[in-house]
DNA sequence: GTTCACGCCGAACGCTCGTTCGACACCCTC
DNA sequence: GAGGGTGTCGAACGAGCGTTCGGCGTGAAC
């Protein structure tokens, strides 16, 4: 039906412009009011589209989680390699977060901001993800020899230097996506397993 | 004067009970009655301390920052092996987030509320800091070969795996903030440098 | 015994917040 | 052309916000 789809559109719409706001001022310190303002909506205009500012964060948070969930799922399929898979699932999840940058600082910066049903929802999404990872630590664990620091550690120190760069890094300056990509997994592979990736290791980083 | 000091000390209790409240349920999210019922003082006896909310904010950050800053000094100063002076920076950085936590997040995470004077003030804090972390790297590369990542993304990829931490470790759980401080540096070391950290290479972290 | 700064407080001010409500124009269906 | 769902709006509500102000008790100074 045409109507639903218009309808999704524009709450597309309104959820991306709501993320630039939030990203930029934070989610508490930004009105409804400025929000309308910046969407080109009245304020009572938002309430048709979104039950509560709540809803409109958790929507924003859920919908973001599920697609870089999906698209996770999707560039490791099949990749038998550990090495490789956790290749992939870095640069999945740089790159995403590049590319939506709004929206993942609204991610990693406003997770407490949620509550009740809306934070278990989304708290369920991150933990799939970060037992995701996690198993791919412990593939590479079994086929590079044993890791250097504790499993638990290193999975919270990798998505610390990956979600850190919503402080610092711009996807418009002169450091690529793919640089940071492989930066990190050089970072982190040499010294979980000791790994030397000073040479072309990771063939999918330059094959595409 | 005697005066002089216990109004200092009511002064550091209100803002480590602020920083508490600051850390649970996020700055702006709190209210100044928050504050007031949770250190003990009324309302309005809270702006005999301070000038205004904004104040609050910045006397924590900035006060907690200057300590760091200081105690990283004092760390690191004399030691003239680069790599060890790096252990030192990250057992100190690390050891003063846990056992300041609250403060610590507030640092991490309140650091887009500020603005203005106050804004730059803790900004010049936090490039000298940043700053003494990226001469030290660049003394790590001077000694041990060359670096395997640049060293902008490295700097900020270390800041990351140690900020994070306030998104997920207990202070109180089973891990020592001395395991932490030495499985960061094994994995940054070791994919930075391509260091073998797999044996006691960093004397100071079991020397004390 | 008076003075005065200090430490602290209750009450209030003006403002902004998230949310609701009733109404209006539009467009498709019959 | 009547009816009803859809999309949008201005105006208002009650609540909570940060901050201010006048005043009160206390203890040291003279």
């Amino acid at each position: 039906m045409a109507h639903q789809q218009a309808h999704d559109e524009k709450l597309d719409a309104l959820l991306a412009a709501a993320a630039r706001v939030f990203a930029q001022r934070g989610y508490h310190e930004t009105s409804m009011r400025d929000l309308a303002r910046e969407s080109g909506v009245s304020l009572s205009g938002l309430y048709y589209y979104v039950k509560s500012k709540d809803e409109l964060l958790f929507l924003i948070q859920d919908r973001n989680f599920a697609a870089v969930l999906a698209s996770m799922e999707e560039a490791t399929a099949g990749v038998e390699n550990p090495v490789e898979r956790l290749a992939r699932f870095v640069d999945n999840h740089l790159d995403y977060f590049a590319s939506h940058m709004a929206e993942m600082k609204v991610l990693s910066h406003e997770s407490g901001a949620l509550t009740g049903d809306f934070l278990t929802r989304v708290n369920a999404k991150k933990r799939d993800y970060t037992r995701a990872l996690m198993d791919i630590l412990a593939d590479v664990e079994r086929t590079h020899g044993p890791a250097h620091v504790n499993r638990r550690i290193a999975t919270y120190a990798l998505f610390g230097m990956m979600n850190w760069i919503y402080n610092w890094y711009d996807p418009l300056g002169d450091l690529s996506v793919e640089v940071l990509g492989q930066s990190m997994c050089r970072l982190f592979l040499g010294g979980y397993v000791g790994m030397p990736v000073s040479d072309a290791v990771l063939p999918h980083l330059t094959a595409g």
